[in-house]
DNA sequence: GCATGATCATGC
DNA sequence: GCATGATCATGC
């Protein structure tokens, strides 16, 4: 009886009794009844652990424990292949009640009561492993959100309550926030009911707040690797804070700014180059800026001509045939990254001729543009089937198309058809990326 | 100027 | 060795 050992009101008798699943699995401390694991809904470890290690009523609809104030969640981890490891996907923390958040301020809100302080504990995820076999690879980790990150969590909150004010639950995006996401919840079969908004008729699918995994990994590796690079405060954005790192650099010349920031071309094919010296100007040296990843910002660089047209698409990750073939919308790479929030890096051709920096802006796709994106996604996959060497051209959508991206012509994969087809990926125009610049 | 195909340096 | 972001090259 594990449970008998621990005092539920006390948070430091129960991070002490948390501290005992470290190293080891659920199944390796407690004797599970048969069917169990059956009988849990998703997020299965989670519930054998409340239930079964911390003794806690199946049913709450309320914080885990009343009387600390304290909220469980547990979270799965992948091995990096560096070593160490990372997040598996997002940490759900509370679903988003789309008629009462209307009436919360932060300060009353359900979501800053269950989440201020949370105990969340960390499983490796194996595959053909069952749940209560997962072992607890970390020591959990006592999480109150600290200052620097509450700011942000507060104005993300913010902004996903005043998307259901204006009535556009059902647009909600991943994208519309830094740290906090308001993340698809649900089957999303379909058996599931989309739910009642209370500022519009149309229905939204049933979201849930959770930390994106970019976040979560911080609070994997520890507070160093957060990166004090952009000072976000009560009142400073992060879009504030971002922009006055380049605001001195506005109207400079490529050239110019190399020199200023000390970093050069390493050769005439660096194709990474604009991208390289962006990184720098915000971060210094290195190649990642740390405030970026932990909130899951895509930073790309533009090249605009004269004309203020970009001289190129917009390249994302490669697909693979036979993976596109096996997956839904929601669960494409392409979907995830246009759910992000993107930082672009402008530059333009003056008068002269010469390119300077314009502007950093930052953007995520709006609802329509991403419904359009998901037609050319299920498009792609149907021509997959049928050809893969006939996807959807630039000509064909106002939004995104498909095209080679490989080592070589030679970098190529088997389409089921059993062609050897140059690796692909999407692109998001660039009339379409003109537009969101203007 | 644009569509299409083909790379290139970098970092892990 | 390979994915990635970005750019180059060609033809119309």
């Amino acid at each position: 009886m594990v449970h008998d050992k621990y005092d539920k009101t006390s948070i430091d008798s129960i991070f002490k009794h948390a501290k005992l699943l470290t190293g080891k699995s659920l199944s390796d401390l407690v004797t599970l009844p048969p069917n169990a694991e059956k009988t849990g809904s998703r997020g299965k470890l989670g519930n054998l652990v409340e239930q079964f290690f911390f003794d806690l009523p199946v049913t709450t609809s309320g914080i885990d424990f009343r009387d600390a104030k304290l909220e469980l969640k547990t979270t799965g981890l992948l091995k990096r292949a560096s070593g160490g490891y990372k997040a598996k996907e997002r940490l759900v923390l509370t679903m988003i009640n789309y008629k009462n958040i209307v009436s919360e301020t932060w300060e009353s809100s359900i979501f800053l009561e269950k989440c201020k302080l949370m105990l969340i504990l960390f499983y490796l995820y194996e595959n053909d492993v069952s749940p209560a076999d997962y072992k607890f690879v970390l020591d959990p980790l006592l999480y109150e959100i600290e200052e620097h990150d509450l700011q942000i969590i507060k104005r993300d909150w913010e902004i996903i309550r005043e998307k259901v004010l204006n009535g556009k639950a059902h647009e909600i995006s991943e994208g519309d926030t830094f740290y906090l996401g308001a993340c698809r919840k649900g089957s999303g079969g379909p058996g599931e009911k989309p739910r009642e908004q209370p500022f519009s008729d149309v229905r939204a699918k049933s979201r849930a707040f959770s930390f994106k995994p970019s976040y979560v990994n911080t609070l994997i590796a520890g507070d160093d690797v957060a990166g004090r690079n952009l000072e976000v405060s009560d009142i400073k954005s992060f879009e504030d804070a971002t922009s006055e790192k380049f605001a001195q650099y506005v109207g400079m010349s490529i050239q110019d700014i190399s020199q200023h920031v000390g970093y050069e071309k390493s050769s005439v094919n660096h194709k990474g180059f604009l991208k390289d010296l962006s990184t720098r100007i915000l971060a210094g040296g290195g190649n990642k800026v740390p405030e970026l990843e932990k909130a899951g910002i895509e930073m790309k660089t533009v090249r605009l001509s004269k004309s203020g047209t970009p001289r190129e698409s917009m390249s994302f990750p490669g697909f693979k045939f036979d993976e596109i073939l096996k997956q839904d919308w929601e669960q494409s790479s392409f979907f995830e990254k246009l759910e992000s929030k993107f930082l672009f890096v402008v530059f333009r051709e003056d008068t002269d001729g010469v390119e300077r920096l314009v502007k950093v802006q930052y953007w995520n796709m709006p609802f329509s543009d991403r419904i359009e994106a998901k037609r050319v996604w299920e498009d792609t996959k149907k021509r997959v089937a049928k050809d893969a060497r006939n996807l959807p051209k630039i000509s064909e959508s106002q939004v995104a198309h498909v095209r080679p991206k490989a080592r070589n012509s030679k970098d190529t994969l088997k389409s089921p058809q059993g062609h050897d087809v140059v690796k692909q990926c999407f692109w998001l125009n660039a009339s379409y990326v003109k537009k969101i610049l203007v």
